[in-house]
DNA sequence: AAGTTATTTAATCAAATGATTAAAATGTTG
DNA sequence: CAACATTTTAATCATTTGATTAAATAACTT
C-alpha cells in the first residue's frame, strides 16, 4: 500500500505535465495538440502523460475546467456584497478580469473556441450554472439604477459590452498589434489605461440616449 | 486538348466541394477538420477533393481568402469617402459588419483562431496591408474631430471598441445564449438593434470624460 | 542490502488520416 | 457509334497519432 504519497506523490512530474499541457493546449486547441507535443514540451517521455493521465481528452478536460474557475474566481463574491455600489463592482470586475488577462492572453480564445466546438459538453460537463442571475446582488441594482435613470436598453446589451471591452482586446491581439505596428509591452500599456477607461465608457453608454 | 472547359467545367462539382469545405472548416477550424468529412458533407468522394485542390492545406487557403476578402471588401470603399461624416461611416461600417456577421456567424472566431495560430502566415501569405492607416480620410477625420473635442484618449481604444463591440457577441453567442437563454432569433433581433446603438455608444465614448 | 513500490522509458500497436493510383463511369466531339 | 477527354470512384499507401505494454530505473521501507 501507498507509503508516503498520502495525497500526491512528487507532484513535480505531474505538475510539469499539466504545465505543459496549459501550454500548449491553450495555444494549439484540442484538436491542433498531439499528446506528443505536451509530452516535448514537458521534458517528458509521451507514456508519462497516458500514466498520469488516463488519455488527452481527460487531461484536457483537467486544464479546461481549470480555466473555467479561473474565469469564474472570485467574481462571485464581487458581484453579491451588498455595500459596493453598481460602478465600483464594475471598476472592480473590470480590473480583476484585465489582471488576469495580462498574465494569461491566450485562454479566452482557447475557452471560447472549445465552447463553439462542443457547446454542450462543458455546460453539462462542467455545471457553470449556479448563477441564478435574478437574484444576484448586482441584477437588483442595475434594475434599480435603470429605473433611476429611465435606461431602456436590454440590460444584455450591457453585459455583452462590458465583458467585449474586456475581452476582445486580447482575442484580437495579434491583428491589433499587426495592424497598429504596437509592441507586447505597450499593447498591456493600452490594457492597463482600459482598467480605468472602461468603466468610464459603460457608465456613459448606460447613460446616453 | 481542352473543349468545352475554357473557363470552368462544370462548376457544380468544384463549388460544391469549396462550400462542404468552407462549412466543415469554419466550424471545426483546420486542425479539428478531415479531409473525409469534407468529403462527407460535400456528398463526394474523398479522392474528389484532392482531385480538385491539390490538398487539405490548399483547400483551406483558399477558403479563408475568401474570408478575409469578406471582411476587407467594400470597407475600403467607405472609410475612403470624402464627403461623409465620420459618424455617418461608422454607422455604414457597422450597419454592414453585422448584416454580414449574421449571415456568417462563425467567421471571426474561425479567423481569429487561425491568425493566432500562424501569425506570420496570414499576414505574408494574404497581404493585408495597403491601409497605409494615416493617409486614410477616416483618419483625417478622426483627428479632426480628436481636435475639435478636446479627444485625448489613444485612437486604438477606439478603433478596438468599435471592432469589440461589433464582433464579440458573435464569438461569444453560444455563452450569451446559454447565459441569458435567449434563442438564436431573439440573438438576431439584439444585433439587428446594435445596428444603431453602437455608433450612439461609440459617440459617448469618444466624448465621455 | 533486500524487498517492495513508484516512476520512467523504449518499443510497439491499432486506428485515423492525408494523399495517391489505377481503373471505371460519364460525357463530348467528329 | 468510335475515339477521346473529363469526372468519379474503390482500393491502397505511408504517416501520424493516441494508447499500451513490458521492462528498466529510482526511491523508499524495514
Amino acid at each position: 500500500m501507498k507509503k508516503k504519497p498520502e495525497i500526491e506523490i512528487n507532484a513535480s512530474t505531474e505538475e510539469k505535465i499539466k504545465e505543459a499541457a496549459r501550454v500548449v493546449f491553450t495555444r494549439k486547441g484540442y484538436a491542433g495538440t498531439r499528446t506528443r507535443d505536451i509530452a516535448e514540451e514537458s521534458g517528458f517521455n509521451l507514456a508519462l502523460i497516458n500514466y498520469y493521465f488516463r488519455s488527452k481528452e481527460k487531461l484536457f478536460d483537467i486544464i479546461m475546467v481549470e480555466h473555467l474557475q479561473l474565469f469564474i474566481h472570485s467574481v462571485m463574491g464581487i458581484v453579491n456584497e451588498t455595500d459596493t455600489t453598481l460602478q465600483r463592482k464594475i471598476e472592480l470586475l473590470v480590473g480583476h478580469y484585465i489582471d488576469m488577462l495580462v498574465r494569461n492572453p491566450n485562454i479566452p480564445l482557447f475557452v471560447l473556441n472549445e465552447i463553439n466546438a462542443d457547446p454542450k459538453k462543458l455546460v453539462e460537463k462542467i455545471g457553470v450554472q449556479g448563477l441564478d442571475r435574478k437574484e444576484l446582488v448586482i441584477s437588483k441594482q442595475w434594475a434599480a439604477f435603470a429605473k433611476a435613470n429611465k435606461v431602456t436598453v436590454n440590460p444584455i446589451h450591457i453585459m455583452m459590452n462590458v465583458v467585449a471591452l474586456i475581452i476582445f482586446p486580447f482575442v484580437g491581439s495579434p491583428v491589433i498589434r499587426n495592424r497598429t505596428g504596437i509592441s507586447m509591452d505597450q499593447f498591456n500599456a493600452l490594457m492597463e489605461e482600459r482598467k480605468k477607461l472602461i468603466p468610464v465608457w459603460v457608465n456613459a453608454m448606460m447613460l446616453s440616449k
